[in-house]
DNA sequence: CAGGAATTCTGGTCTATACCAAGGCGTTGC
DNA sequence: GCAACGCCTTGGTATAGACCAGAATTCCTG
């Protein structure tokens, strides 16, 4: 009997993905505690926990410090391509969105910032640090850096709901090309806080540059999303 | 003396990652022993296990099942927009790109699939499976879904090497519009023993909808890359 | 009844140990 | 010369137990 052909860890994964799928646990209960889940299934505490981070990498569940497991809501669709805020398509998808300004100041550029924005070593930076989330769960930070030289005056604009915004009309800069860089990574110390997950927790990295109509920089943008929190949408056309 | 203020693991994250800056460990070596690492730094192997899977995650290493771990090669810049094919870019890099096809068959559209690239249902798809990567490291997989009533006669294509050039010259239907949609997930059994990953291994998931100048769908592509071998880069203008 | 203190529960970190499975490699035997 | 065997190393899986820190709850007190 009992051979171990299947890893145990992994019948912890099926048992607690069938309870998920059944909706017994549906989005944002929590699942019962690791150690009750050992009991049930007769495993260990590491093992059980094993099963569990298998299932957050997919995404499936979160945790939230020393209170528990819990189901993943949905994935927010986002859009760079979309010319709408934060808050405006995160209403749409049937989320309550919130957006909270964590520090706003300037900063000079060094060498290397100079010239991935192709602007001049020394030039002055309004830097904008925000997290924004849906539901009271944070999703995501970022940090914005806007040139002063292109933008005079923009750090006294309220930049706290719609930077996009004050650019297009009060700049009539509106931004009409977009770069952006996607990688996998992790959350470092800081933005873990903020998005109250585990350091470590895996992130996506997402780096923004935005040209207006004459190709000039208006607006560079790093943000670091929850892994689980994002579905990334972007519709473009060939350049052959 | 020895508050532990810090995390244990953290103190052998931090010790690999400066081996790893600093060069002593470069691209491609070997990490000393999980063993051989706990006896150094004076802590149990879960431990030591805990840290290399933090680096895992951040991408700086990985494992080759039971041979070791090794310092990740930098990833693969990858540009859905630009016009050229896997082989061509990764070699523009640098890398031995490799593609190998697992199978070419044909499939019947369900209704989900058929509502999703806007065919009839029943509808035959010639399915082509590949696996793709450089320097003999696999780094994706990917399906790929060709409707065969735009495509007459695709099936009897060489297909191993490049649907888009196959799209353009024998067809004249070069993709002129691309939507992506971006999620980290996770590698499942299958598309894991094919990148020689574990199980459960973080991945970017990738799927693509290319159509030609008339908006009509001509490929329908999944792609799961190693979360660590990929930079995705995308440019498009803004949609208003 | 409100506010604060004590308790309980939950995940977070860590140790020590054990055995398994597969890759790597050297040795042995033909 | 080389294939087959077997040992050693490496990661992979699993157990049992311990203590810590913070969140949640309960309970007690003024």
């Amino acid at each position: 009997m009992a051979e171990r052909a299947v890893v145990k860890a992994v019948e912890v994964v099926v048992w607690l993905r069938t309870l998920i799928y059944e909706k017994t646990l549906s989005t944002g209960m929590r699942l019962p505690s690791e150690r009750v889940i050992s009991e049930q299934l007769q495993t260990s505490r590491v093992t059980t926990r094993e099963a569990l981070k298998m299932l957050e990498t997919q995404g499936l569940i979160y945790r939230s410090n020393r209170r528990g497991w819990f189901v993943t809501p949905p994935r927010i669709n986002y859009d760079p391509g979309r010319a709408m805020f934060f808050m405006e398509y995160v209403a749409e998808q049937g989320f309550k969105p919130f957006s909270h300004q964590i520090s706003k100041k300037r900063v000079l550029a060094d060498t290397a910032l100079a010239s991935l924005l192709s602007i001049e070593e020394g030039d002055s930076l309004v830097e904008l640090k925000r997290v924004r989330g849906a539901d009271n769960r944070p999703v995501y930070v970022e940090t914005i850096l806007l040139p002063e030289r292109r933008l005079p005056g923009i750090y006294d604009h309220d930049l706290a709901h719609s930077v996009t915004t004050v650019l297009k009309e009060e700049y009539n800069k509106p931004c009409m090309n977009v770069e952006l860089e996607v990688i996998s990574s992790s959350l470092d110390k800081d933005a873990a806080e903020l998005l109250q997950a585990p350091v470590g927790y895996t992130s996506v990295e997402i780096h923004r540059v935005s040209r207006d109509a004459q190709g000039a920089l208006v607006e560079y943008d790093v943000e670091h999303w929850r892994h689980d929190a994002l579905k990334l949408k972007v519709e473009f056309n060939i350049r052959s």
